[in-house]
DNA sequence: AAATAATAGTTTCAATTGCAACTAAATTCA
DNA sequence: TGAATTTAGTTGCAATTGAAACTATTATTT
């Protein structure tokens, strides 16, 4: 075929277009994930997230979380309050600047965070099994790529 | 470290992870790509897929539809819902087997369609652009290694 | 042939989400 | 200092989604 020319709208096939293909993919492994913690530990994908920067972070602030999620403010004041709400986190004001939250894990949070991180682990080597090293660095390698890439178009 | 050794849960970084990278680099995707064409042509992204489904296989069923886009046949009869809607689909009852509908466009959704399909192909190019053709390959063939992988999990 | 089950697709209702408006606290500006 | 702005986080409301029940039609069983 030339090069340039126009092809068939026809030939356009949705299983062989990467937007579709990685969203199908993200989806599949993100629902395959959730599946492992959601009834062992009550809680969603959100709180996950939260559960892990809280974790990392102990006394960070809901914004903090923000930064470090790809969840925007609404989606971690709602997990956040789920949280709390089952007894897995604590929350204080901030003295120095009392609009900041100051979050924690209560006991029984942190007890989740320490079986949490090595289920996600295991999932993550399970999921990453079936692929050699280099697989796997060419795979971080091309993340990063489309996502530098995607935040320009 | 010695390996196999328990890692500390404070040293799980959620922009390492695998899951959390692909479900937020999916979501970056779909957004950016659903701009391109969600205010231009007032569709979303089920319709999105249902108009390349039914621009391949015309006077297809809504089932075939499920087949093709990772939609459930929920979402499919919404979205077809509302194509015909805003009149971009007709559907009619396959004559031999009443249960099933057939779909095709009208004339303003065929327009629709070829325009849709090289906005999509350009959109795929810019996104690719950064990409080696080496790249694409294995960006490809790592989508179907964790596709099967994910299933098995 | 009548009853039963299966298939295609739709609808209902509850839960989730997303946006905009809101409250409260701190900061800046006049 | 006091008024306006900004920042942190929450809430209300409308739109979207998901699961289960439902309708209509065809296929199977007895």
């Amino acid at each position: 075929m030339r090069n340039g020319a126009p092809k068939d709208p026809e030939s356009f096939h949705l299983e062989d277009f990467i937007p579709y293909r990685l969203a199908v993919l993200a989806k599949a492994v993100s629902t395959a994930f959730a599946k492992t913690y959601a009834e062992r530990f009550g809680i969603t994908i959100p709180q996950w997230r939260v559960i892990s920067v809280i974790g990392r972070a102990p006394n960070c602030s809901a914004s903090s979380i923000v930064e470090h999620t790809a969840l925007d403010k609404v989606q971690v004041s709602r997990a956040v309050a789920g949280l709390i709400d089952i007894g897995h986190v604590e929350r204080r004001a901030d003295e120095k600047d009392r609009r900041n939250s100051v979050l924690n894990f209560t006991k029984q949070g942190l007890d989740i965070y320490e079986q949490i991180v090595p289920a996600g682990r295991a999932f993550e080597e399970r999921l990453m099994s079936v692929m050699s090293s280099a697989d796997i660095d060419e795979l971080d390698h091309l993340i990063d790529k489309l996502m530098s890439q995607v935040k320009e178009l």
